[in-house]
DNA sequence: TTAATTTGCTTAATCGTTTAAGCAAAAAAT
DNA sequence: ATTTTTTGCTTAAACGATTAAGCAAATTAA
């Protein structure tokens, strides 16, 4: 069973033609003639013909394989995002690799490495957690192959970047909390470096002061945002002094790790304490209660991310430049924060 | 900025050296040199020389490349899986491509199409729900790639498998709940045409039959095993005049849909009904209460999967069989079922 | 009828790497 | 001192496709 792989030339054999013509009959050249091409078509089904990548790939310069670069899968955003990613650029004759970083500088090296052996013509990236230093991405630029960011970006790369406006965000969620009548809202953040997790920072900070609210130092915190970190972290909010009466958590994971406290502790939510996680997490809505949290729209998120690609699909040279798709985000308001739902 | 590439023959012109004398210093060829392999690789680093994987690939006939297709990574199984095959893989200098079939037949097609074009040097899959023609999946092995397959799998194939005893876990699900002092045992299933789930609904009823309890028809029924699948197939039950007093469901997302109606209409878990999923997905520890389900390693699942490829990686001509690895699972109890708890 | 154009192919070079074969110089063995 | 072996390279042919250039035959134009 030493089954030799169709090429090119079995056809033209087959035949007795070139196996330039075959190639030309396959990609439908107009110097070709109807007879021939079909003749080809035919042989090269019954051959069982599949055309090697690697040799059209190498000879054209063209892969037709974009790179993506997620923290992980296992999450509805990223894979999401994935999704919609795929299927508009399947359409378009593309084929996606899909790498994980699992939030590790190290790991984010090797794929963005293994990416460009493989000569994907794009990557499309969502920074890990860790990264800070760029020299890797700079990397990518400096071979000409155009890079998009979205969700975790960086505007010291100057490429296009796609994602929502974390910064209103946070305004949306405090808003909300102030409307339901909350006074003492905490925030368990992010790592501020990252910028995303920043940007829900300042807005916090920025919504409090419109609303007239005192900044407690003390009801700010950042950390990984995974849930045994939400767990610490809701720990240390209710052993205050005073306590919040609202927690905005800046990840629906650590946001589940502060349900499950609250639970344990037999804290009513949200009368006693609100609520708020962020990323729409198909678990926020399988919890008890119902966790409010923040859509940020991976659907769009990828379709914009996939396209911003395909604009520099024909050119030669890539000159890239910081240019942003900002969505905006929308609050979806559930029980963990619904007070207003309970007086009626 | 139009940064051309550097080959190897760059790197030759530089010191004066053939470009085969290059790639043998590259791969550190014993008839080099060691002064020539320094001076190689130190230039290699200057140019900033990245290896063009098409060329090197087509030329050798491996592109260390493994695809693996999951019906999709948005769940903790697949995912655990794709980063366990991931670690073993790439310690051996494989990099792998993941494809998601998303449960549809077609899909999984077009993967292994993409898969198949992209030259990739094996498999490892797990089939769509959906699929039950092989013919693509004989495409592969004619090919002359290894094909491995794990949790949904398929005995003609000939391949390897690696998956989970899904006939005996069926019966540790049903022992728990006899022990329990269950005696209407009822059984979600998922699409009997898929093994693994034939297979649980086989144990379903071998069990009961071990202890002497009836098989209600009523209460063995097929689905699709969404969330929404679940809850359907729970209100069905509990429009039963005979009711079950406990509910064994084949996946867990269809258990957390069964979960959600029996909070809704106020039924004691496990009082009146006990409640067990499959899959041990995180959200089952996080839900209220937490739901008793099957650990399927995937962990274990993920390694053996790669370790069984890497096994044919060396062999010309690939000659594989039905070989099955077959792993225990493990029952994790939680409130859902646990009335001996509650008793004490 | 002859020139110009179009059609339908072929030839040969090329993409960047690997590798079999070969060959001179150096080192070791006789 | 001569033969054998080893070392350190080079040359050239591949891998399988694409593509620029070219050329004869068929068709159209003048």
């Amino acid at each position: 069973m030493t089954k030799k792989k169709t090429t090119i030339k079995d056809i033209a054999n087959v035949l007795n033609i070139s196996a330039a013509a075959v190639s030309k009959a396959l990609h439908d050249d107009s110097r070709i003639s109807e007879k021939t091409k079909k003749a080809v078509k035919q042989v090269a089904k019954n051959l069982n013909y599949q055309p090697n990548h690697l040799a059209s790939a190498l000879r054209s310069g063209k892969s037709n394989l974009v790179g993506v670069i997620v923290p992980r899968t296992n999450s509805n955003f990223f894979s999401s995002v994935l999704q919609n990613i795929e299927e508009v650029l399947n359409k378009e004759g593309y084929n996606i690799i899909i790498t994980q970083s699992n939030e590790s500088y190290k790991k984010e090296c090797d794929n963005i490495d293994t990416l460009l052996y493989t000569q994907v013509d794009g990557i499309i990236a969502s920074m890990a957690n860790e990264t800070v230093e760029l020299d890797y991405y700079e990397k990518v630029k400096s071979k000409g192959i155009p890079l998009i960011l979205f969700d975790r970006g960086e505007n010291d790369l100057n490429v296009d970047y796609i994602g929502i406006n974390d910064y209103e965000s946070s305004h949306l969620v405090v808003n909300h909390l102030v409307d339901n009548g909350c006074k003492r809202i905490a925030h368990i953040g992010g790592y501020k470096r990252t910028r995303i997790f920043n940007n829900r920072i300042r807005g916090y900070i920025d919504a409090l002061k419109k609303h007239n609210l005192p900044l407690d130092t003390e009801l700010l915190t950042e950390s990984g945002l995974t849930i045994e970190d939400g767990r610490e972290k809701m720990y240390q909010l209710l052993n205050l002094k005073k306590r919040p009466d609202a927690v905005y958590v800046a990840g629906d994971y650590a946001a589940l790790g502060a349900l499950q406290v609250l639970n344990e502790e037999n804290i009513k939510i949200p009368d006693e304490i609100a609520l708020v996680g962020f990323g729409n997490e198909p678990f926020t809505d399988m919890v008890t209660p119902r966790i409010t949290s923040v859509n940020q729209h991976s659907e769009e998120i990828g379709k914009q991310a996939a396209l911003t690609f395909l604009k520099y699909n024909k050119e030669k040279v890539v000159k890239q430049s910081l240019n942003k798709i900002i969505l905006s985000a929308e609050l979806i308001i559930r029980d963990s924060s619904n007070k207003k739902a309970l007086l009626t």
